[in-house]
DNA sequence: GAACTATGCGGAA
DNA sequence: TCCGCCTAGTTCA
């Protein structure tokens, strides 16, 4: 479900309130029993994302890969330390709500008060996750640690004041580091990993190679890292860029301002948790837009809507097993 | 309470 | 190309 913005973040909470301590795993549910035995009691050394792939390293040469899929989500819980580099951190990351948007579960310092305008200096705060109206409930009631497991945990992460749960990922595995670099080694360039200027030549190259349309190859993790549907059918549009076109006929100066957007995308997304694509409106009128809940993008899931710029109908189609919107008349 | 949907991806056919 | 995975929020009856 998260595209590659929600992984960085999520990674960056685990580097800040994870790792350095040991651990304590377990999987609540069963279906990652052997693996939580073998992380049970290893410190965590680092937590890294690749596109939409997280590796949490532990000593003795193990690493944990979790990849969300279109389900997964971490729930944090406990005495967390809001990193720093992002303006909000959530308690629920990963999963979203059906309108596009990410849904800003907030986290809620000791004394109940609302915690999330403040940006800066890393604070402590105590998370309140929400859930089910049955879990909210247990939650606030108890002081409850570690707090009690609530559905399908796959696996639960557990330091002395954090806990973070795991569900519905659709890859939760231990690699050995030859295999993480296998697995990064498939990877297309993520402009937060490695050098982005190497980032973009990768991209371009790997792009001009093929026939297949650009719509499909902006979502293909082999050639770039971390685009999903959202920012696909955005970027697409903020390029006007035809969906269709065959990756080897966009223009190469085209091919490097799509990155550089993503680029600059990826870095929005990771600071503010969310796929903010209108920056680039006016103050007043991105004001407006963002005013109405559903306003938040130039045409994904507007299909049928009059398009942003040119009032044309924005298009739905599907490519690839996936809902494709864009403007017919902008995107030429 | 059922039906529907979703920001993903791998494997079978 | 299609199917299955697997979860939760939303919509509708």
């Amino acid at each position: 479900m998260p595209e590659g913005h929600s992984v960085h973040r999520i990674a960056r909470q685990f580097a800040r309130n994870f790792t350095g301590k040991p651990v304590a795993a377990s999987s609540p549910q069963g279906r990652f029993a052997e693996g939580a035995a073998v992380l049970d009691g290893r410190e965590m050394l680092q937590a890294k994302a690749v596109g939409k792939q997280m590796f949490l390293e532990f000593d003795g040469d193990v690493w944990l890969r979790v990849h969300l899929g279109l389900y997964g989500a971490w729930d944090f819980a406990g005495e967390i330390l809001v990193d720093p580099t992002i303006a909000s951190a959530n308690g629920r990351m990963g999963q979203t709500n059906q309108r596009g948007t990410d849904l800003d579960e907030q986290i809620f310092d000791d004394a109940g008060e609302n915690s999330l305008s403040s940006i800066g200096a890393p604070r402590r705060s105590r998370v309140h996750v929400r859930m089910s109206e049955q879990t909210r409930g247990l939650v606030d009631e108890g002081e409850q640690w570690p707090p009690p497991v609530v559905g399908q945990v796959r696996l639960r992460l557990l330091t002395d004041i954090t806990c973070a749960d795991l569900r519905g990922p659709t890859a939760c595995v231990l690699q050995t580091p030859d295999e993480v670099l296998g697995t990064i080694a498939k990877l297309g360039p993520d402009p937060l990993v490695g050098d982005p200027a190497e980032g973009e030549e990768r991209f371009v190259a790997a792009v001009r190679r093929k026939a297949t349309p650009i719509a499909l190859l902006l979502m293909d993790q082999a050639v770039v890292s971390g685009i999903g549907n959202v920012y696909r059918a955005e970027m697409l549009f903020r390029a006007r860029l035809n969906p269709h076109t065959p990756g080897r006929d966009v223009p190469e100066e085209v091919l490097r301002e799509l990155w550089h957007d993503w680029v600059r995308l990826l870095a929005i997304g990771v600071e503010t948790g969310q796929m903010m694509t209108m920056d680039d409106l006016d103050p007043e009128a991105y004001r407006a837009a963002m005013a109405s809940r559903d306003d938040r993008h130039w045409v994904y899931h507007r299909a049928g809507l009059p398009c942003r710029v040119c009032g044309t109908e924005i298009a739905l189609e599907e490519i690839g097993a996936r809902k494709l919107y864009w403007c017919p008349s902008c995107q030429r």
